[in-house]
DNA sequence: TGTACATCAGTGAACGCGCGTTCACTGATGTAC
DNA sequence: TGTACATCAGTGAACGCGCGTTCACTGATGTAC
């Protein structure tokens, strides 16, 4: 027998791979453990029911993400020495990162949710939820730092344009999905990165 | 008896309300049938099978939302008396018309079914492909016309940008439905629209 | 104008399959004394 | 060091329910002659 955190963890990469290609309802709980090679009754030892799988896979989801978006600001802070550098090459850090992604971006299980939500419990919403406002959180953070030391040339809130990047990733996400086209997420990325640049810039062009 | 146009259209309002609450797949004949209080063979009369449903949904809304779009950026285009100005009129109209929508907007059909796709014959990933295609049609040109009176301030490719158009609402949504704000998605248009100005616009502030 | 037939817009009952979930059990590993 | 017990990580069989789909039928409306 493997150890139990092993397993679950197979779980959860199985569970997440098919639920962004096809939706939460439609992956079964048989599929999974055929892939993970377990039984049914496995799965039910790890998770109370399916509503926990999601849960899981939401609470995993901003884990990770969390951790990529903290290296990442991280190294552009290192790189630029002011905090609208640092913001301009995490942006180009982020969209290289994404198109770098051999067979593409796999997609963001938040923005799965959203449109299964009334397929969940209270406890998944609110989790996908504070996904959102946590990304509000850092980015607010770092325009806030801009914002200090630059003017803006156009008056706008910056909790929305914090919003934006987490609506750019998502919107990109979707559009390259639909267009079966990978390269498209990071483009919006880069667009969004030239917004930033003519709203913040001292010297346009 | 009803005319069967009534009853079919019936049938695809309710299937929309709830595939865009819960997803496709979780959205079942029976409760469709219910509401549109006929019975299932009554479904089976209208739509071969579940797929041709979801191939009669994105066809649908494909057609409401050009029209939606003509119509709007028809006034824009009346008001404004360029390019640019018509481009800012219809995105003002835009975020407008979305943030008086009450209860906020039901969210796109586009976007259920990206997260979904796998459920669906190639058919329908190909509507949904056609749908994104047409609106990236619909941008860019607009945006070709601003371009040719306008230099830019920063050099971006031109499907690019109006690919924004879509991602931007379209991130919009799932970021409203995650922190169930709706006026959000139409704030996110708004900041294109401060892009747009700030890209194309010969004086900046 | 009347009749025969075709089409439209459904009804009602039945089907089999797959799904999520439960439950009693098990064999390997860890811990206390 | 040996033994008893507890916990971990599952197994295997069974369950009932709801789902999408099929099929033979029907009653109202439309069309041809």
């Amino acid at each position: 027998m493997a150890r139990g955190g092993e397993t679950r963890r197979k779980i959860l990469d199985i569970a997440q791979a098919a639920v962004l290609s096809k939706g939460f309802d439609a992956t079964s709980i048989e599929e999974i453990v055929t892939n993970a090679e377990i039984t049914k009754s496995g799965f039910f030892y790890h998770f109370r029911d399916k509503n926990a799988l999601a849960h899981a896979l939401i609470e995993r989801h901003i884990k990770v993400e969390d951790e990529l978006f903290d290296d990442l600001f991280d190294r552009a802070r290192e790189l630029g020495d002011d905090p609208l550098q640092a913001m301009l090459i995490g942006l180009k850090l982020l969209a290289k990162l994404i198109e770098d992604m051999p067979g593409g971006h796999p997609g963001c299980i938040v923005a799965s949710a959203a449109y299964q939500d009334r397929l969940f419990d209270r406890d998944v919403r609110e989790a996908n939820s504070r996904a959102v406002l946590g990304w509000r959180r850092r980015f607010r953070a770092m325009f806030d730092d801009i914002a200090n030391v630059y003017p803006m040339h156009d008056s706008v809130d910056l909790d929305q344009l914090a919003d934006m990047v987490s609506g750019t990733l998502e919107g990109g996400l979707i559009i390259s999905r639909a267009l079966e086209e990978p390269s498209i997420t990071s483009q919006q990325v880069m667009l969004l990165r030239s917004y930033v640049k003519l709203l913040f810039s001292p010297k346009v062009q």
